[in-house]
DNA sequence: TACAAAAAAGATATGATGTATCATTTCTTG
DNA sequence: CAAGAAATGATACATCATATCTTTTTTGTA
């Protein structure tokens, strides 16, 4: 895995997004526990998709926090059901959902996962795009389950090497 | 998981499959093993995608061949190498490609997996859907790996239920 | 035919992802 | 504070997959 370097987000940022989340939750009746926390932080800090057990390891080395892995799966859960996280079937890691301080609901997210640098791009398919999409979907006796979808790519950078 | 039940596939269809795959294997100088027959008998009769410790269970059933995991592993690498079996990653499973006796070469299929009844559907998107996806992809400054997509569905069956 | 090289298969261990289940702790609320 | 609810801990195990070393089988060639 020849894993280019991912720039790292900043510290206050990290904050500035775990705040605004706290609030969704609130809203929501559910509660960002400090664990919650660092798990989210760990996703939004590392700018990248990560395992469930790679969140383990981060929660351990940066908060000395020795979180079991069911309880990471636990967590990011519920992250998914605050819309806070998303899952990369194709990758089996979880990633901070790139709108979460967008407050207007977003529609289902496509992803572009780089199979060399393991980099993902969250993009935004045009509807009529899905639609056609969709058209083929239902022609064939099937209905989408979700609009997700996840792509196999190589990003330009690792193209170019 | 409520499995609708599948057909299976005739056993002389399979037949036919089998030899014609044995032939277009002879073509790129490699041999169709009794194993490898086995294991790709397993995914044609059963008509839905396998798992690769659901075909060790089949060979032994079928055949009382013993076949260690990591053997079927191997054979399941070849199988789609030759063009013969697709592994679909959402769903970390294998299935005969629909269109094994097909000379022409056919480009890369999308798949419609259902989330209830596992059953699996390859079908073709229209090049312009995929021209479209494409534009996306590489507006976002990505390449697409393979053009096989994996959908996550319900089929319609399992819908009406 | 015999033998060396290559290909295929076997055996075993282990890694990675994820879930089931039951126990314990912590938080809320009347 | 007591009772119930929510969150977390602990443990075991299921499932998918690969690494690695060995043995067997096949094949090409002298």
């Amino acid at each position: 895995m020849t894993q280019t370097t991912i720039n790292t987000m900043p510290a206050n940022k990290v904050q500035a997004i775990i705040s605004h989340a706290e609030n969704t939750c609130k809203i929501h009746g559910v509660k960002l526990t400090n664990k919650r926390k660092q798990v989210l932080s760990g996703l939004l800090k590392s700018n990248r998709a990560m395992s469930a057990y790679e969140l383990v390891n981060f929660c351990q080395e940066e908060y000395g926090e020795n979180l079991p892995p069911m309880s990471v799966y636990r967590i990011l859960d519920l992250l998914q059901e605050e819309r806070l996280v998303h899952k990369l079937n194709l990758a089996n890691k979880y990633i901070a959902c790139a709108h979460i301080t967008c407050d207007h609901d977003h529609g289902a997210p496509q992803f572009l996962i780089c199979g060399k640098c393991q980099r993902v791009e969250e993009i935004h398919v045009q509807p009529s795009t899905i639609n056609a999409l969709k058209k083929n979907i239902t022609d064939a006796g099937f209905q989408l389950a979700s609009q997700q979808l996840e792509m196999n790519c190589i990003c330009n950078q690792c193209h170019l090497q």
